[in-house]
DNA sequence: GAGTACTCCCTTACGTCGTAAGTCTTACGT
DNA sequence: ACGTAAGACTTACGACGTAAGGGAGTACTC
């Protein structure tokens, strides 16, 4: 009577627990509802399933906030171009890295959840260590020095990944109100609100333009190492000055 | 018999609890205990308390970590120097930004739970508003414009905090095995912590320097805002090129 | 084809957290 | 002496992560 047991589902034809499964419900989960409610009972529930079945896939929470940072820095992995700045073009790793670093920003826009997580976690994944190393190896590719290229990590810092974690996420203006109790207190401040709060109101990108931001800070960086870079070269072509 | 009862404390002579010194009990109890040991009933004890009666003063958790991040700013604060750069040296602002910026950084290194705080509540209490006040004061004497001045505090982000959310956190040197497995699949970075780890072995300030790393970063930023300064400033005394 | 083992999911329950709601104690003004 | 109100305590709830073990289904052995 009907087909063999092993080609029907019995009841419910619902489509086995893997760990890339519980990942994408993980990362779905937080995009639409919110880090926060990021729980193993609500992942579970969004998935059809008890809390602890997850269990038997993933060791534990920590192992999924891992994993979903893996799976965003897969998706990172997949929108970079591969070649590099052309052969002999020293300066040109700036644009290189630049444009990584981008990239890396572009998808974590879609997941305002990783940078917290990452910051927690201070996660270091396959996937992540390869975006990093992508980086190294531009800079090298550009003579730098292993010393100036480690120094230059640190001083680019999570932006390496596309994000700062931003001071007073001043995504809305300041409450009218509050800004003349600041002037009490905080004179320079609040008259540098009072100024900059208006120099472009028809920006669609909010109050303070993040994207403009982020890319100032990351530019000042990078051109701060291109001229460490320039005088790394110069010194190795003369060697000692007295 | 004996004195009159205001004068003395019938058994338990304890001072009574107030929200100062509920305050300054967390931030100790995160100091020695770290800050997942600051929960409402371990801070309790550590006032000889129950959990409950801490909700007297302060209205719930958050208050507490907005709380004493005040308190560290307040901590802050009182360590500054209050003279800024002399009359008419323009070029003067970075040093005293710096400074300024170097000696947060040296409170919060005895606060290290301060950061994790700063970015999870994103506060803005008043003193640290005052903080970012100073600096801007500073660098508005330099006669940088408001926009400049906003563009750099973003980039200089966190950092004005005295602290950066370290990548990896390489206080440790990474396991030999591990350095091994990473060159097949991130050849330019294991490349370069193989280089880098030994440069200075006897480094008492652990594997990589941390202060060294912040500074590098710090001088890059204030490097590249005084170019900007520079050519704002000559770009005022030159309106148009064409 | 019966027994066995393994895979995968579920049930129940524990300890910890922040905190809502209400109660008791103490000191003081009258 | 007696309200009264400040200030601490008691109890309890719901959410969290997860330890421990149960039980259905499948597959493999002899």
């Amino acid at each position: 009577m009907g087909p063999k047991a092993s080609e029907v589902r019995t009841s419910a034809p619902r489509t086995p627990l893997t760990r890339e499964r519980v990942l994408q419900a993980a990362s779905d989960l937080a995009d639409r509802d919110g880090l926060d409610a990021l729980t193993m009972r609500a992942l579970a529930e969004s998935l059809g399933v008890e809390a602890m079945s997850i269990y038997y896939h993933l060791p534990n929470k920590n192992a999924i906030l891992d994993g979903v940072v893996e799976l965003t820095f897969t998706e990172i992995a997949a929108g970079v171009q591969r070649q590099g700045p052309a052969q002999g073009d020293a300066a040109g790793w700036a644009a290189a890295v630049r444009e990584r670093i981008l990239g890396a920003r572009r998808v974590l826009l879609r997941h305002p959840w990783a940078p917290v997580v990452i910051d927690q976690r201070k996660s270091f994944s396959p996937a992540m260590v390869r975006h990093v190393d992508g980086i190294v190896g531009i800079m090298r590719g550009s003579g730098m020095s292993h010393d100036l290229i480690h120094h230059s990590l640190h001083a680019i810092g999570n932006r390496i990944y596309g994000y700062v974690q931003e001071l007073s996420d001043d995504g809305q203006a300041p409450p009218p109100g509050q800004l003349e109790q600041m002037q009490s207190f905080a004179p320079h401040l609040a008259a540098m609100l009072a100024d900059v709060a208006h120099v472009d109101p028809e920006s669609t990108l909010g109050w303070c333009d993040d994207q403009t931001e982020f890319e100032f800070g990351l530019d000042l960086l990078l051109e701060g190492i291109e001229r460490r870079r320039i005088a790394e070269a110069a010194a190795r072509s003369a060697p000692a000055t007295g």
